[in-house]
DNA sequence: TCCTGTTTTGAAATCTATTTCATATCATAG
DNA sequence: CTATGATATGAAATAGATTTCAAAACAGGA
């Protein structure tokens, strides 16, 4: 069923067809005409066909790490509750934490398949940059802040100089922090220059150094906790870069005796359920995962009607949300 | 940049490059100047010229209820991982809860956007069956069993009926469930008959009606855990439909002031890390979610390669995991 | 009636790759 | 040296839509 029987069966040329679908100039009859021979045989149109002729393919690719996680799925929530209201739809791409692939997924959204990209990035190399740059549809990175792209990302640093300033205004005077690999510009280095900032305009140079790091693991959460505390002894804060890794550092307090908040403050970053059920329950940074979804979704949008935009960063804000960990 | 143009720098015809492109006779030097050329160039073909002509798109659509949501992430991560692996795409159709969206999504995918389908619903009316019988492309089911069509599910029936027995054994006789809405038949009736089945089966008849309808939010799982507490006095265990619904009970039953394990047991179903974390840890049904999504994918190709395959049901087991919730 | 401008209409070209078909080339067997 | 079969090749048809173009139909004004 094509659009040439259609036309065949209301008596009129594909041409018109083709207007019917399109709204173009058409006659009252024949719009009649039409409407009824595609209701009565329930016609949908070649979405590839329509690709093909008119290079648009109301369909945007998303590049991920990691689909089963809280943070990514929440923000794939918000890009999709966006674009689903503007009749388009995602291509899936999950790296599966390779971020090699990264690239070759990108590439290969280069083929008209997709509008735009997604991009929800860790580790940025000059490639990355150089592949962004030359892409020849439109891309939002999320998560990371890239001078010359578009991008959202979250205020990691402020985040964390404020979460550790919290703690130092608590009169907390030995504290550490677990963080992630510094190639990871966002969770990697900007979280943990707000901690050292931190500690620094406290007057507490000294704490700098107490640092950490982790992958996003409970299990390397725990781990890297017994470390941090055998090497600088023992700590009055904890500042951890994500909530999964402080819920391991909690397990590791509590295995050694070591009270929560008596004796050491511990807080995490994300906002997820999990917070609300440890004992104590977790004071966390808050991040508005779904919002930045959303966001990306809309600046994409934006670009794909009007390409001459220059690039846009939009930076997000945060929550601290005060648990039982803190008090 | 098409296939033309590449026969003309590489001095051969646009069949030769696209038996290059899909392996066809062609001479040892011809596949080498086509190479050289496509390398040149960066050429790729157009996918959708590709599918149209092919009727292949590679590409299989995902219907579901909530992308960020533990479980349903987790079967896109299987289902991702088996699909990456041979070269499919997914185009992602998420319904945000709202079960009228699915059948439109399904028939929206019928339009040969897809080669197939991979079905995480809930709810499934006589409609859903039609539709899923009449679709011109594989669809697989996930979560739920139906009769006649390809699915892969888990063995709720038994996960809850062997939880239920456990409680027992260990000599409770004042026992509560709390479920989910009927509608979904895997997780609101299967469960349910599971747990009323073992109870029954332990001459605890009259623990059978001690039943009550939460959603899948830790908030209702509180609030229900009150009013079954309230109308059946005092239990020894309480079985949930899923984590986050013991989760909440938990909450309310430590502002009650009543100890689990000691004055009651409780458990859950899913295993996510949460389970781990709270005060006493849960006692779960762990379901092996990447699995189902991995059994989905690799049915759904099995059928685009033998279209003829009967449709198959593949139920998966479960593990009880138990925590201190019912030590 | 003729002219002008607007609205309708369909034939044909177009988008880009694959596939069929007919033919050409080549090696090997007889 | 021809017959046979395998290998190689390109022209043309094809997939199913949209869009351009030229022309038809029609209304209103002079």
């Amino acid at each position: 069923m094509n659009i040439a029987e259609i036309a065949k069966l209301a008596g009129v040329s594909p041409s018109a067809v083709s207007r019917y679908l399109n709204q173009g100039y058409l006659s009252q009859e024949k719009k009649e005409a039409i409407r009824k021979v595609i209701e009565e045989t329930g016609y949908r149109p070649l979405a590839h066909a329509q690709a093909l002729r008119t290079r648009k393919t109301k369909t945007i690719g998303v590049i991920l790490p990691k689909i089963d996680s809280f943070s990514i799925s929440s923000i794939m929530a918000g890009i999709d509750s966006v674009l689903e209201r503007r009749g388009f739809q995602i291509l899936l791409a999950d790296t599966h934490n390779d971020p090699s692939r990264e690239l070759d997924y990108l590439d290969g959204f280069d083929d008209q398949r997709v509008d735009g990209v997604i991009f929800i990035g860790t580790v940025f190399t000059a490639r990355h940059i150089a592949m962004l740059k030359k892409s020849r549809v439109p891309v939002v990175v999320v998560g990371q802040q890239l001078a010359g792209v578009s991008c959202v990302y979250h205020d990691d640093y402020h985040a964390f100089y404020d979460m550790t300033r919290l703690m130092t205004d608590k009169g907390c005077r030995r504290l550490g922090y677990m963080g992630a690999l510094p190639q990871d510009k966002a969770v990697g280095q900007e979280r943990s220059r707000g901690y050292c900032d931190a500690v620094r305009d406290a007057g507490l140079e000294d704490q700098a150094g107490h640092i950490a790091v982790a992958d996003f693991s409970v299990f390397s959460g725990r781990e890297k906790a017994r470390e941090l505390l055998e090497a600088y002894g023992p700590l009055d804060a904890l500042i951890c870069a994500t909530d999964s890794v402080a819920v391991g550092a909690l397990q590791y307090l509590k295995s050694q005796g070591i009270r929560v908040p008596e004796d050491i403050r511990l807080t995490g970053q994300g906002g997820a359920d999990l917070c609300g059920v440890t004992t104590p329950t977790l004071t966390t940074i808050r991040y508005f995962y779904e919002d930045s979804g959303a966001n990306a979704a809309a600046l994409l949008l934006e670009r794909l009607e009007n390409p001459e935009t220059p690039a846009k960063e939009i930076k997000l804000g945060y929550t601290i949300v005060e648990n039982e960990s803190t008090q």
